[in-house]
DNA sequence: CATGAATGAGTCTTCATTCAT
DNA sequence: AATGAATGAAGACTCATTCAT
């Protein structure tokens, strides 16, 4: 790795760190060199102003985001209900990696300037595209049952990145940590059973036999009727 | 209403738009004060700078926020779900009415700002405990499985806000308006629906007979087994 | 004059010292408020801009030096002969006046940027038009020999503003000072004498008898034949 | 030529072009060095930094003009009238060749930073003493009438920069291009006009007919009167 | 001979805020 | 209650220059 990768990358990972506690306009690009450990103009060299830090840290984690999703539609699958929770996985644990990344990426597209519009929207139409292939095929397979398609993509997506946009919610009101192995682990299970009772179809409940809560196991928060 | 709480009020609402769609740092109090009609220093005169604004927009949108949720709560109703689905209808309802302050507020507090955190983390918390107590009292009664509390209030309060801190999302890729009195009706039905699945206990299953799809007669999404 | 008028007043005058001598680009808006006695920000804040302040220093001077042109060609002359020099006069007065924004003035005009030209070519085309006038009007009644037009519009031009652009030199090289009033009157009588011999017909050449070398009395530089 | 030359001298060329239509200030050595293609440091390696540019730039103009102006005064001429018209003639391709150089040269000078005086000084102060010569000696041997010389030195200089300085003037107001062998020889005949009617004693300009106006053939713009 | 990474000083501009009116 | 002049700090960015390679 050139040092210009080297220092570059480093700018991305300040950068990160600073846009996701404080904000894109809240970040200054001297507060980003000085905790890099470069000098100012560096970043307007490298990266031609903070726009294009901008746009080189969301295009370089959607790009990264889509092909996780991409990946997981191809690999083959026992059936679409294993494939779609294979989708969330592996986006899971692409976030989970980069959980700040993740946070900003994902806090900035509930913006609607132009900027991050003309960035974002492709990516945001790509993974409607995948995910409603993927629910289709398994109506028409019979694994779902007839659910609507887009519903259901806005409940799926929202529940596979609202811990790493809410990462502080999470953290603060459930003392959760979305960035931890552990966390995955049962958030993994929460998704395959949400996943059972609200997709798969009458016919194929019994066969996918939702995974048992033995998770709770290490949950103190259940109340017995 | 006095005209310096006209004046005021109009300064809240042309904050909440900026603020929404540029953000807090992304704004400017000349903007602000620009798109008002009144003179820049007024802003600090009645609000004691750009700060006292951001706080007062925060606070006035989250104590209404809570008030729904508490009235919805000592509302009386004939069991948990049921409940439970009110105060998601009268949170929608509340949100749908001012869906840009909204959406500000929701993105705000995925910032980690300390001062963010001192205005926001005692609503949270109250937020949770009043979700806590209808599901825990659900449980109890049998109304509901016996699902993690905590797992649930955080999948439920994602859905309830989802619409709206995703509203670009929403609009751009699925064409949807949330802040449509026909957005509401719909998103009503997919709520309950997923309440049903996912939190009713067997034995209450067959008492709440799911809403039949009804309301896919004007969505074209679907696709048959 | 109220305050703000007194202020840009002030800012004009300094930004016309520090231009004229440094140029434009050489000239930062720190050193203008600086000479100015007030925050740098004044400036944005008034003039838009560093380039708004050159734009009305160029535009304030220039409407000022078309005025006296238009003016002195309404003034009713005995012929063209007198009317071209009273022309002459009226603007070499006006540089005189404000003899470092005429430097800077003729000087940025032989930039090629294209607001400069935005700004400068409406003027140049009336200054051409007016003295055009005149000219012609000054053959057609026999005052003038028939001279070319535009030749002599571009040498009658760049002898009156050479004491103003060329200040540097003429100062330097003869030691003469174009800002003080002595100047101006022997400028005057050396441009008489030009026209007189250039422009004029034979048959006015003895009409307008030239005035005498009497102004050589105070110059020590002349050489016996 | 070596290759160090030809990227000197190509460099010396992008910043001609750049200085002359931005100034000296308004160019910047990364646009030059991106003009030349090469890299920045490179000038200050060649030139020890943008000043060194500059120097050189105008030393190397200066020095090409003052020359021309001595050898026009060694060449041998019938009388002082055909010695001045030839140095004007010289001055004027010299220019003509390098006309952008010349142009930024003539409105550098205009400047009085400490710098630029103590490039040009010198060569002013020579170029007023061979004109003095030359004038003086026309005056004692009788071909001129007994001017003034420092005001005739003025006009006569003033009338051989003007079409290079005032380049965008000529060529936007009257369509004139003095960079072009046409210009030239019009104006080398205007010049001798010019120093007919103002320069030559009553005795000698009978001896000396002034050239008739058969350039005006090809001017449309004469009235008849 | 020529390059590219890196720097520090400096550019213009915008910010939120204050104060006298 | 509301304004407009004025400020100082901070904003992003560009500058010419240096140095190791």
């Amino acid at each position: 790795m050139s040092a210009t990768e080297t220092t570059k990358e480093k700018m991305l990972e300040a950068a990160t760190v600073l846009f996701t506690s404080k904000g894109y306009h809240g970040t200054s690009i001297r507060e980003i060199a000085s905790k890099t450990g470069v000098n100012i103009s560096l970043i307007s060299y490298y990266f031609g102003g903070k726009q294009g830090l901008l746009e080189a840290l969301m295009t370089d984690f959607l790009e990264g985001y889509m092909e996780e999703l991409e990946l997981a539609v191809k690999t083959p699958h026992h059936d679409s209900y294993e494939k779609m929770l294979y989708m969330a996985e592996r986006v899971l644990t692409f976030m989970k990696e980069r959980h700040l990344r993740a946070r900003f990426v994902l806090r900035e597209m509930t913006l609607d300037s132009t900027l991050i519009r003309e960035i974002t929207s492709t990516y945001l139409m790509k993974e409607k595209h995948l995910y409603s292939i993927v629910l289709k095929k398994g109506i028409q397979e019979g694994t779902f049952a007839p659910v609507s398609v887009q519903w259901t993509i806005m409940q799926f997506r929202g529940m596979v990145i609202m811990p790493y946009l809410h990462h502080q919610y999470v953290r603060e009101v459930f003392h959760l940590h979305p960035q931890q192995p552990h966390f995955i682990k049962m958030y993994r299970k929460e998704l395959r059973e949400w996943a059972s009772k609200v997709l798969l179809s009458d016919s194929k409940k019994e066969e996918h036999k939702a995974i048992p809560f033995h998770h709770t196991q290490h949950q103190a928060d259940f109340v017995q009727p």
